[in-house]
DNA sequence: AAACGGGTCAACCGCTGGCCT
DNA sequence: TAGGCCAGCGGTTGACCCGTT
């Protein structure tokens, strides 16, 4: 497969855009939109190629870019997902509005790996981590799930808020994630078949999400960089994972934002207790 | 005032995977 | 099924800024 010249062809300019460019560019985006990056410049009377183009609107033009400095709760978000994320910038900036996944790297790169490494707090001394390798290997069915789940929840916590941790969530370390919702208990269980994905916790992390006081909330797959239609439903360890984010940060607090990811993954919001 | 060096960030590069034919 | 195109992603670069000497 030969790969297409993208800007090696005489005549396209590189570097800083200049304001006349970004005029164009808007103009154009906002009359006729951007449904082919590579024919744009040309129809925009750009001399440019489609790359370029498209990374100037959406790391710098897009009219939702958020300006200005992040503030100190962006960067705890940012810290915090990119514990749970690693460096997916994409999926990062999925979570914080207004923000490229561009701008999210650089911020990393010159302010928050610095002030982590100066603070000494690494996600492993955070204890937010935890090799996968220490789960369960033996894949159970759905229904031993939710006996596992029932059973562990037999001390202090209802059984729909208890967690399924590492431990009673079986996982193959190289498998895929499926599952179906037990519609008659509210649970909703599944099978990890893959850990690519799968956020890595320890026992601390999992104290902390097991003494957390908070109501059950969805979770959105493509933070893991799968398609939500593909892996719905959610696990309850992703769940409860989502659950212990969203009410430290208060990422999450819109309904209508739980209520789409939850229709876009094609289940049902009366399942679930928001 | 000039030189230097570190920090910042916009932009580029190269790769990947999805989609279409 | 293979080839080609494309958008998107993460890593890297380099120009610019600003504080220090």
């Amino acid at each position: 497969m030969v790969r297409a010249p993208c800007c090696e062809k005489m005549g396209l300019k590189k570097g800083p855009w200049t304001a006349e460019e970004d005029q164009i560019l808007t103009n154009y985006i906002q009359l006729h939109g951007h449904g082919n990056w590579r024919a744009l410049p040309k129809q925009a009377g750009l001399l440019r190629c489609g790359k370029s183009c498209r990374l100037r609107w959406i790391n710098y033009l897009r009219p939702d870019i958020k300006r200005g400095n992040f503030s100190r709760e962006e960067e705890d978000t940012i810290i915090k997902l990119h514990e749970m994320l690693g460096n997916r910038w994409s999926a990062i900036a999925a979570r914080l509005p207004g923000r490229t996944d561009n701008e999210i790297k650089n911020v990393w790169h010159t302010h928050l790996k610095k002030r982590l490494e100066k603070n000494h707090v690494t996600p492993e001394i955070k204890g937010r981590s935890v090799d996968i390798s220490t789960f369960d290997h033996e894949l159970k069915t759905d229904q031993e799930l939710v006996d596992s789940s029932n059973l562990a929840a037999g001390s202090d916590q209802t059984e729909e808020h208890r967690p399924i941790s590492p431990q009673q969530c079986s996982s193959d370390t190289s498998s895929l994630i499926t599952g179906d919702i037990d519609t008659s208990n509210n649970n909703m269980c599944m099978k990890i078949e893959s850990s690519d994905d799968f956020p890595e916790m320890d026992e601390n992390f999992w104290s902390e999400v097991l003494s957390a006081d908070n109501s059950r909330i969805v979770s959105d797959f493509s933070a893991f960089g799968t398609e939500p239609q593909l892996q719905f439903p959610f696990s309850p360890l992703v769940i409860e994972v989502e659950q212990f984010y969203a009410t430290n940060s208060n990422m999450y607090d819109s309904t209508e934002y739980w209520h789409d990811l939850f229709t876009r993954a094609g289940g049902s919001l009366d399942l679930l207790e928001i």
